[in-house]
DNA sequence: TAACTATATAAGAATATACTTATATACTTT
DNA sequence: AAAGTATATAAGTATATTCTTATATAGTTA
């Protein structure tokens, strides 16, 4: 049986808010999509603002929010700088999330053996 | 290799926009954690005011949107509506979600190949 | 060095979210 | 039926988010 104890859950609570709320916003969400699908590989702030139809401070702060969120990570390279997702903090983000529901699915199992 | 494409991206981020948005908030994130681990097993508006320090209308509001997000069922027991997962929605939120990440993170090796 | 390009930040407006109080609805119980 | 309890909704306020325009910073190219 999955566990969570409330000093887990008010330490996962605030990264994991934070991941959800840089989620949670639909041009963020549709550009980890278009990186998740391949439909392009990497985006800079001019390619986002272009894209998405957004003014380029729009797209940088969206960007600053997915990296401040460990979703993206920020490479320069030449003039551009490029963002791509942040593997090591996405693994971690996955493992979260898949406890969380694991154990909220878990309980659903429990609570319908009764 | 997995893929996603646009039509698929723009119908999935419609239903899981509103599912990182209504986890994107420290107080029903906290209750749904507290369900998760256990800690309760079912919630009511009342006793989410009580344990959560917000008025009833506030606790109604948050269960609701955990309600419309498809995060939790209402399920009328005596003089409570007692709150509790939605199973099948949330196998279903696990599944698009898993796969989002999924694609994310082979992505990241696809790229870390090159 | 001057002009150009990409990105970031600041400050404010528009909008959305989260809360409050007041009130309505729907049951229960007496 | 009347009173009591739980929940929902309405309407407004407070706060947070998202966007805009203006400007700053940093690096590149002519």
């Amino acid at each position: 049986m999955m566990r969570i104890d409330s000093r887990t859950s008010s330490l996962i609570s605030d990264e994991l808010g934070e991941l959800f709320k840089a989620l949670g916003n639909v041009n963020r969400l549709l550009l980890v999509y278009s990186l998740a699908s391949g439909e392009v590989e990497r985006i800079s702030v001019t390619e986002m603002s272009k894209c998405m139809g957004l003014t380029q401070p729009a797209a940088s702060q969206h960007l600053k929010v997915l990296k401040t969120a460990k979703i993206l990570i920020a490479q320069k390279e030449g003039n551009y700088i490029y963002y791509t997702f942040n593997k090591q903090a996405l693994q971690k983000h996955k493992k979260t999330i898949d406890f969380l529901f694991n154990c909220a699915l878990s309980k659903c199992e429990q609570l319908e053996k009764r």
